[in-house]
DNA sequence: TCCGGTGGGTGTAGGCTCAC
DNA sequence: GTGAGCCTACACCCACCGGA
């Protein structure tokens, strides 16, 4: 009963806490520092170290989170650092323990990153490439549109041959034409086509969530659609309407609301209607 | 002002399937 | 037969923002 009245969260229940061994360590190099691109544009530090054993698992690559974390560990490539395993899952540099002369690198924190556009990198272009595939990879994740199949390689190889361009290119997908790209076979195409067909297209508040606007979740999402029947309710709301929502609901409405105002989401929308989805 | 929830992001292992 | 890719599970960190 206590339980029940504690609740849950979106991902863990309010009643309970774990308690965590030390993590592990080990000495290793950092051979190199690479950017990431993720879905909404953000830019995350990866150090690439020198493969190393710990709690039976072999790490290779680490997240350092952001420019602050980079900066506030500053690390450099041919530092030794010391790594952990956080939670046992997790690799995590703990400290730098020697350093290269910092003359000899170059400096791997970029000046200024970009500002994060709501509409940004709806379709494959020069410079937008790596976000619109991160873009595309939730797009058919589980918590997106959960199409079986489509894994970050696969829709790479997709974007380079032509098939997709932005996110309505994957339910134009043929058979034919994916088995026809090389590393495809036919039972691939057959297999990704009748993942494709089995989308539950009348989800318009699932289909929010995975074009990925920044912001909103599945959680966000959720909420909405108990508030409205459909997209349309909601992009025809008037204020007066979101106004009355609790806070962090009426942020997400009105996030969700801007992006299809916005030139890029109108296209989207345009597009996914013209496929029979988003509609009342 | 501070706390807590949510969103966004990360890496690895292991089993499975399929292209070559 | 082999290697590549997908999927799933696991669990953490950080930024941001609403609400107390």
């Amino acid at each position: 009963d206590l339980r029940r009245r504690l609740g849950e969260g979106a991902r863990a229940p309010f009643w309970a806490a774990a308690w965590k061994f030390p993590p592990a360590t080990a000495e290793t190099e950092v051979r190199a520092i690479h950017w990431q691109v993720g879905r909404t544009g953000r830019r995350t530090p990866v150090a690439e170290v020198v493969p190393v054993l710990l709690g039976g698992v072999r790490i290779s690559r680490i997240s350092l989170h952001n420019a602050a974390e980079l900066e506030r560990l500053d690390i450099a490539e041919g530092d030794h650092v010391v790594v952990g395993l956080i939670g046992d899952v997790i690799p995590q540099v703990l400290a730098v323990v020697g350093r290269v002369s910092r003359e000899d690198t170059a400096d791997a924190v970029p000046t200024k990153l970009p500002a994060a556009a709501i509409d940004a990198c709806l379709r494959d272009g020069p410079g937008c490439t790596e976000q619109f595939l991160a873009r595309l990879v939730h797009f058919v994740s589980k918590p997106g549109m959960n199409i079986a199949g489509f894994g970050r390689g696969r829709l790479r190889m997709l974007i380079e041959a032509g098939l997709v361009h932005d996110l309505t290119s994957i339910f134009r997908l043929q058979e034919e034409a994916i088995a026809a790209v090389p590393g495809f076979g036919d039972i691939t195409a057959r297999k990704l086509t009748g993942a494709i067909r089995a989308v539950d297209r009348s989800d318009h508040f699932r289909l929010v969530v995975a074009i990925g606007i920044p912001g909103v979740g599945k959680a966000g999402a959720g909420r909405l659609a108990k508030q409205f029947t459909s997209l349309d309710t909601l992009l025809e709301a008037k204020d007066e309407q979101l106004n009355v929502m609790p806070g962090k609901d009426r942020k997400t409405a009105k996030t969700v609301r801007n992006f299809f105002q916005s030139s890029g989401g109108r296209e989207l929308l345009e597009k996914f209607r013209g496929l029979g989805m988003l509609r009342n």
